[in-house]
RNA sequence: GGGGAGAUACCAAAGCGGCCAACUGGGGCAGACUGUAAAUCUGCUGGCGUACGCCUUCGUAGGUUCGAAUCCUGCUCUCCCCA
C-alpha cells in the first residue's frame, strides 16, 4: 500500500491523499462504508459502488469469523470474491465487538474469551488468531486487535488497558511480519491508538505505534460515551506525534458534524454505522440539515427526498412516499435511507476533498458545520 | 317470531364495587441510534398544568351505595343461534 499525501489546507490541519491499494485507489478524505457481515445492509454492491460511490468498505473478524467462518472464506477464495466487491476492503479486528458485547466476554493477557451471541459457543481470539483470521478473509487493510477501552473509564483503567492493547499490538505486528497474505496481493496493517480520554495516555498510545512504521495508524476508543470536544481534543493531541506521511483513520465516527471536525484536525479515514443505521430507521442526514422522515409534517410533501443530494434515489422518490414506506414497514424505506445517506457522506468527504486541494476547506467547513446539524 | 351474547379511550380488547384516567396489543405522535447482537430500542397517546394536582370519561337516561366502568331498571343499538 501507497499513501500520497497530495496537499494540506490553510488555517487547517486537513488533508488530501491519495492511497494505492490492490484493489485499486482511495481517494482521502474518505467514508468507508461498514459492511460488518459481508454485506452493507440494505445496499446492492452495485449501489455501493456506482451510486454511492464507495472506495473502499469495512468487514467485521468477530463476525465473519462466527458466520459464515473462515473456512467458507478461504473455500471462496477471500471476502472480495466471496461478496463480490473488487475494490478494497478493510476488516476491523472484533477489538469493538470486546467492548460492545462486554457481557458475554473474558479479557487476559492471552486475548479474550468470549460467547457467539448466535448460539453461545466459546471462543478465544489473541492478537495472533485474529491477524491469522484476517489473512485468510484477506482484507486490504487489517486492524490491531485491541482493546476498546469505554469513554468513561479511569485513568487507572485506561491506562492498564492501554497497555494491554500495547502488548497486543507487538504480537500482532510479530504475527503480520511472519505471515504472508493468502491470496496474493499485499495487506496492510494499521495500529490502533487507545488512551480514552486522557492526552497522556494517548500521547504515549500515538509514539508507540509510530514507532512501527506501518501503512497507516488509527484512532479507537473515541465516540464510546466521552464527551465531543474530549474526542477533539484527542484527535488533535494523537496526530501531533502521528507521521504525516501516513493516513490516519478514526474508527466509528461519525456524525457528518464530527467527520468535518475530524477532517479539519487531519484525519483521512472514517468509518461508522451512522449512515446505515440511522438512514433504516428513518434520518436522514442532508447537507442543509437533518430529517427524520417518519414525522408527520412530511406526510404530503412531494418534493424530492434531496433535491441537492446526489444519489438516484434523491431525485427518484418524494418524502411524502418514503415517509410513507417508513409509516408502512416496506423494506424499500429503509434501503432508501440506507443508499441515500450514504451517497451524503460519500458526497461529503468528497467535497471537502476538493476544497481541501482548492485552498477553500476552512471557510466552506465552518459553513456547512453549520448547516448540516440542523434540524429539519 | 323464539333463545342467547354484548355495547370500555383512534381500533381491538382486559377490567366486573374503592388499589381505574382505566391492563395489554395495534395504530398514531415524538425521541434515540457513532470500529452494527439494531429493518432496532425508548417515551407519550381524555382535557388543562412543568409538577403535587384539578376537571370530564367506560352506549344512553335514571336508580342503589359513603363510593359505580363494575350492581339494579328503562331506552337505543350491535352480534350469534333456532324458526
Amino acid at each position: 500500500m501507497k499513501f500520497e499525501l497530495q496537499c494540506t489546507a490553510p488555517l487547517s490541519k486537513a488533508r488530501a491523499g491519495k492511497i494505492e491499494t490492490a484493489h485499486g485507489q482511495i481517494d482521502t478524505p474518505i467514508f468507508m462504508p461498514v459492511g460488518t457481515l459481508g454485506s452493507v445492509k440494505g445496499v446492492h454492491f452495485k449501489d455501493v459502488k456506482e451510486d454511492i460511490k464507495a472506495q473502499i468498505i469495512l468487514g467485521n473478524t468477530y463476525h465473519l469469523y462466527l458466520r459464515p467462518g473462515v473456512e467458507i472464506i478461504e473455500k471462496a477464495g477471500g471476502l472480495h470474491k466471496f461478496i463480490g466487491w473488487d475494490r478494497p476492503i478493510l476488516t476491523d479486528s472484533g477489538g469493538f465487538q470486546v467492548f460492545s458485547l462486554g457481557d458475554i466476554r473474558k479479557l487476559t493477557e492471552e486475548g479474550a474469551r468470549f460467547q457467539s451471541h448466535i448460539d453461545g459457543s466459546r471462543h478465544l481470539f489473541t492478537p495472533e488468531n485474529v491477524v491469522d483470521i484476517q489473512r485468510s478473509i484477506g482484507a486490504d487493510i487489517i486492524m490491531a486487535f485491541d482493546e476498546c477501552t469505554p469513554g468513561d473509564a479511569d485513568y487507572d483503567y485506561a491506562s492498564k488497558s492501554l497497555e494491554l492493547t500495547q502488548r497486543w499490538l507487538e504480537r500482532c505486528i510479530k504475527r503480520y511480519n511472519e505471515t504472508e497474505p493468502k491470496y496474493g496481493y499485499s495487506q496492510s496493517f494499521f495500529p490502533i491508538v487507545q488512551g480514552c480520554v486522557y492526552a497522556d495516555l494517548r500521547k504515549k498510545a500515538a509514539e508507540h505505534v509510530a514507532s512501527f512504521n506501518c501503512d497507516g495508524y488509527a484512532i479507537g476508543g473515541l465516540s464510546v460515551g466521552e464527551k465531543e470536544a474530549d474526542m477533539y481534543e484527542m484527535i488533535e493531541v494523537v496526530n501531533a506525534v502521528l507521521p504525516e506521511n501516513k493516513p490516519r483513520y478514526l474508527m466509528g465516527v461519525g456524525t457528518p458534524i464530527n467527520i468535518l471536525e475530524g477532517i479539519d484536525r487531519g484525519i483521512d479515514m472514517f468509518d461508522c454505522v451512522m449512515p446505515t443505521r440511522n438512514g433504516r430507521n428513518g434520518m436522514l442526514f442532508t447537507r442543509n440539515g437533518i430529517i427524520n422522515i417518519k414525522n408527520n409534517k412530511w406526510r404530503d410533501d412531494f418534493s424530492p427526498i434531496d433535491l441537492n443530494g446526489t444519489s438516484f434515489v434523491d431525485q427518484q422518490y418524494s418524502k411524502a412516499y418514503l415517509r410513507h414506506l417508513f409509516q408502512a414497514k416496506e423494506m424499500l424505506g429503509a434501503q432508501i435511507g440506507s443508499i441515500h445517506n450514504l451517497a451524503f457522506y460519500l458526497w461529503l468527504v468528497g467535497e471537502a476533498r476538493q476544497q481541501i486541494l482548492a485552498g477553500t476547506f476552512k471557510g466552506w467547513k465552518e459553513q456547512m458545520v453549520k448547516q448540516v446539524g440542523q434540524r429539519l
